[in-house]
RNA sequence: GCGUUCAUAGCUCAGUUGGAUAGAGCAACAGCCUUCUAAGCUGUGGGUCGCAGGUUCGAAUCCUGCUGGACGCACCA
C-alpha cells in the first residue's frame, strides 16, 4: 500500500467513528477503499454501499453526498496527496496528486531496489515447500515440470514476504513400482553401454515394458511386490532403531547413527553393474537392494543436472524409504490406540467425511504412500517444527491429501488416545491445521510424435532451438538499402554484439523462460491445455516478451546515458538521494513535497507515465495477494500489464533526442520499471537477460 | 453411482473475492522500421459470461437444479 492510500484510510477513519458509534480499525477501512475500474474515475474510491454497513441508513446516494461534505469541508488533512474528490452515483472518487505520486513511487521504487516489494510479516512463519518430487527411475517429465515451478516460485514468494522457507525434494524413491524396475532389469537384457549413457531413459523404458507385460501377468505383480517387501525388510534391517529414538534425535538434534537425515546420503550403490555381474545382484536380496540405492543415485544425479539447469535449489532432499523404515511402528501405534483398524487384510484409518478407506498398510504389513506421508508429517515436525506445510502436487490426488489431513485432524482431536506413545503425541497432535494441498491441474494433450511422454529437456531444448532462430534472424536484417549486419542499423552499439557462447546461453534462457512463464500464467487450477504452436510463439503474453522487454529497457538506458551521435549530450549516470530527491520532487525534510515535480503534468506522456507509475505502486499487493492465494500466476498476470504499459509508452514516445531536463526523470521511471520487472521476474524464476 | 473440480470472444486465458461500460494475448483484417531492439506498437471486427431458477439496491462472481468436460474412488504413487 503507498502512503497515498494510506491518507486516505485515516482520513475517513473519523468520519466513519463519528457516523457508527463505534472503533474501526485500519485493516478493515481499508476494505471500504476501492480501485476505480477506470483511472478517469479516479484513483481510489469509496463505494456507499459499504458505508450502510456502518450504521448509515437510507440510499447509498445520501451516505456518498455526506461522506464528501466531509471530505470537502477537511480538505486541509489531505490536500498534500489528493487534488480532487467527485461524487458520482453512489461513488465518491479521490484524485491522488499525480505529479507528486509519480516522484513518491519511482523514488521509493529506486531506493528500494532488490527488495522494493519485499513485506514483512507480523509473525514470521517456518513454512516448509515440500515440491517437483519426481519419481526415481523415471525421467522428469512435463508432468514434475508444473510441481517444480510453482513450488519453486511459492517459495521465492514467501521469503520475499518475510518467511522463513525451507525447500523439500521429496523423493519417490520407494514403493511397489520399484519392485518393478528391479524386476525388469533382471529380467530384461540391457543395453549397457545405453544404460551408461542416459540410465534412466533406460530404467524407465523398462518400466514401460513390464508395466505392459504385467496387465496379462498376475506372477510379474506378485514377483514385484515380493521384492518391494524384502527391499523394505532390508531397510528396516539397516537402520534398527525405533521410531522413538529416532523423533526425540530428530526433536533434539542429538547425533545418532545409522538412519538417513537426508535422502543424499543413503547408499551410493554399485556403479559398474556389466552383463557379468548383473545375476549376482539380481540373485540375492542384497543385491536387489544394491541395484535400488544405485538406481536412485543415478537418478538423483539427472535430476540435480536438470535443476541446476532451470536455476532450481532445494534445501532438502528427503525420500519416501526414510518414512517407509517407521511407517510399520506407527501403524502398530494407530491400530493400539484404536484409530486404525484391520479390514480385508489391510489395515486402514475409518473416516467420517470420507467414504473411500484410507489405507495405510497392505495385506502383506508393506507400507503406502499415505502410510508414508503420515510419518513423514511427523518425522518434519520433530525436525523443523513448521507453522505450515505446502505440498505442491497436482490435483488428481487431493483425495489422498484429504484422508491425510483428516487422519491428523482425529489425532489432535482425540490426541490422549495417544498417551501410551508420548513421543509419538508430541508430533502427532499438532500437525493438523498446517498442511496444505497446493494443487494444480494437469497438463492435456502434450506428446511427442510418437505420442509418448515428453521428456522436460526435450521440451527445453525445442523451445531453445526456436529462440535460437530468432536470434538469427536478427543478425541479417535486410532494408531498402541492402543488408545489414547487426540489427537494423549501423550503430556500433548494435554490431555483433553477441559471441557465439553468447548466443547459445541466451537462446537457453530464451526457452527456458518460455517454458517456465507458459506454466506460471495461467491459474494453477485449471487444466493446461498443451499446443506446442502456443509454447513455441515468443508473441503476446509469453516469457520471452517479458524477457525482451527488460532487455530493451536495458538498451534504452544505455543510449540515453552514452547520448548519440545526433549532437544530444549524454545524460549522467548517477543515481544518489539528492539526486532523487530532486528527481522526485521531494524535499527530505519538513513537508513530504515541494512543488517541483520531475514530470510535469503538462507534458504529453504525463498521462501514460502515470499509469506505468501506478502499475509499479500496486506490486507489493499482488505479491501479498499470490502469497495468501499461494498463486503465482497473480504475479505473472501483474508483470505482463506493466511490461505492455511500457511497451505503449517506449513506442510512442521518443526519448533520444530530448534534453537533459526532460530525459533526467525519465531515466529514473526507466530504472525504476527495470527493477520492478526483474524483482517479479525472479519470484517466477524466470532468467533474466541483459540483452536479447 | 459417490466425491473433487471446471465451463467467459473462433483459440488460450484475466476479471481487484458481490460493484461503475466484462478485458488481454493469439488467430483474421488494415497500418507502423534510413531516427531509442518489430520477440514491439496502432486500429477494426469478434460476447445471451454453459442453461434455468433463486438470494438483493446490484451477480461472470454466492445458493439450488440441470447439461457438458476433466480428475479421483482398497492394498500404485
Amino acid at each position: 500500500m503507498d502512503i497515498f492510500k494510506e491518507n486516505l484510510i485515516s482520513f475517513i477513519i473519523p468520519f466513519i467513528k463519528e457516523k457508527n458509534k463505534r472503533d474501526i480499525d485500519p485493516q478493515e477501512a481499508e476494505k471500504l477503499i476501492k480501485t476505480p475500474p477506470d483511472s478517469s474515475y479516479g484513483d481510489y474510491s469509496v463505494a456507499s454501499y459499504y458505508l450502510t454497513k456502518y450504521g448509515f441508513k437510507g440510499k447509498a446516494e445520501d451516505a456518498a453526498s455526506e461522506l464528501l461534505n466531509y471530505a470537502q469541508a477537511n480538505f486541509e488533512q489531505i490536500k498534500d496527496f489528493f487534488s480532487k474528490i467527485e461524487i458520482k452515483g453512489p461513488y465518491v472518487n479521490f484524485f491522488v496528486h499525480k505529479e507528486k505520486f509519480i516522484g513518491v513511487i519511482v523514488k521509493n521504487v529506486l531506493k528500494d531496489n532488490g527488495n522494493y516489494g519485499r513485506g514483512l510479516p507480523r509473525k514470521p512463519e517456518k513454512v516448509i515447500i515440500d515440491f517437483s518430487s519426481p519419481n526415481i527411475a523415471k525421467p522428469f517429465g512435463v508432468g514434475h515440470l508444473r510441481s517444480t515451478v510453482i513450488g519453486m516460485s511459492l517459495a521465492n514468494i514467501y521469503e520475499f514476504c518475510g518467511h522463513n522457507v525451507l525447500k523439500i525434494n521429496y523423493l519417490g524413491d520407494f514403493g511397489t513400482q520399484f519392485g518393478k524396475v528391479i524386476t525388469a532389469f533382471c529380467r530384461y537384457n540391457i543395453d549397457f553401454s545405453e544404460f551408461e549413457k542416459d540410465p534412466v531413459k533406460v530404467l524407465y523404458n523398462l518400466y514401460v515394458t513390464i508395466h505392459k507385460e504385467a496387465e496379462g501377468n498376475e506372477d510379474i505383480e506378485r514377483d514385484a511386490r515380493d521384492i518391494f517387501k524384502k527391499l523394505e525388510e532390508s531397510l528396516i534391517k539397516k537402520n534398527p532403531s525405533g521410531l522413538e529414538d529416532y523423533l526425540n534425535f530428530l526433536g533434539t538434534r542429538a547425533g545418532f547413527p545409522g538412519v538417513f537425515t537426508s535422502a543424499l546420503d543413503y547408499g551410493r550403490g554399485q556403479l559398474n553393474i556389466n552383463p557379468e555381474n548383473k545375476s549376482s545382484f539380481c540373485d540375492s536380496d542384497e543385491g536387489q537392494f544394491i541395484l535400488w540405492e544405485t538406481f536412485r543415485n543415478l537418478s538423483i544425479e539427472e535430476f540435480k543436472r536438470i535443476y541446476e539447469l532451470m536455476g532450481i535449489r532445494f534445501d532438502d532432499y528427503e525420500g519416501e524409504a526414510e518414512s517407509g523404515i517407521f511407517s510399520g511402528e506407527m501403524v502398530k501405534i494407530l491400530l493400539e490406540s484404536g484409530f486404525a483398524a484391520e479390514s480385508e487384510g489391510a489395515i486402514i484409518v475409518p473416516l467420517k467425511d470420507i467414504k473411500t478407506p484410507a489405507l495405510i498398510a497392505k495385506s502383506d504389513g508393506t507400507s503406502l504412500y499415505l502410510s508414508r506421508d503420515i510419518v513423514t508429517a511427523v518425522l518434519r515436525m520433530a525436525k523443523y517444527n513448521y507453522d505450515k506445510m505446502i505440498y505442491v502436487v497436482g490435483s488428481e490426488q487431493s483425495l489422498h491429501f484429504n484422508q491425510l489431513f483428516n487422519i491428523f485432524d482425529l489425532l489432535r482431536d482425540s490426541k490422549d488416545k495417544l498417551n501410551n506413545n508420548p513421543f509419538f503425541q508430541k508430533y502427532a497432535s499438532s500437525v493438523s491445521g498446517r498442511l496444505v494441498h497446493v494443487k494444480f491441474g494437469r497438463i492435456i494433450g502434450m506428446s511427442t510424435r510418437k505420442g509418448n511422454l515428453v521428456f522436460l529437456e526435450d521440451y527445453i531444448d525445442e523451445a531453445s532451438k526456436r529462440a535460437a532462430e530468432k536470434l538469427k534472424e536478427r543478425d541479417v536484417v535486410s532494408n531498402s538499402a541492402g543488408t545489414v549486419t547487426g540489427f537494423s542499423g549501423n550503430d556500433e552499439n548494435k554490431k555483433d554484439i553477441f559471441t557465439l557462447d553468447e548466443k547459445e546461453s541466451t537462446a537457453l534462457k530464451i526457452g527456458i523462460g518460455a517454458v517456465i512463464f507458459n506454466d506460471l500464467k495461467t491459474r494453477r487450477n485449471t487444466d493446461v491445455n498443451f499446443n506446442w504452436d502456443n509454447v513455441l510463439s515468443f508473441e503476446g503474453q509469453t516469457g520471452p516478451y517479458l524477457q525482451y522487454t527488460v532487455s530493451r529497457i536495458n538498451s534504452l538506458i544505455a543510449r540515453l546515458i552514452k547520448g548519440n551521435d545526433n549532437g544530444v549530450s549524454p545524460v549522467e549516470n548517477r543515481v544518489n538521494d539528492a539526486e532523487l530527491n530532486a528527481a522526485a520532487g521531494i524535499k527530505e525534510t519538513g513537508t513530504p513535497f515541494d512543488n517541483t515535480a520531475a514530470v510535469s503534468e503538462r507534458d504529453n506522456d504525463f498521462n501514460e507515465i502515470y499509469l506505468i507509475v501506478k502499475q509499479i505502486s500496486v506490486f507489493k499487493d499482488n505479491i501479498e495477494a499470490a502469497l495468501n492465494l499461494n498463486e503465482p500466476s497473480i504475479i505473472s498476470s501483474y508483470i505482463l500489464e506493466l511490461a505492455s504499459l511500457f511497451n505503449k509508452y517506449y513506442q510512442n514516445y521518443r526519448l533520444i533526442g530530448r534534453d537533459y531536463e526532460y530525459i533526467k526523470p525519465r531515466l529514473y521511471l526507466l530504472r525504476a520499471i527495470k527493477i520492478v520487472l526483474i524483482n517479479a521476474l525472479k519470484l517466477l524464476c524466470m532468467p533474466v537477460l541483459e540483452r536479447m
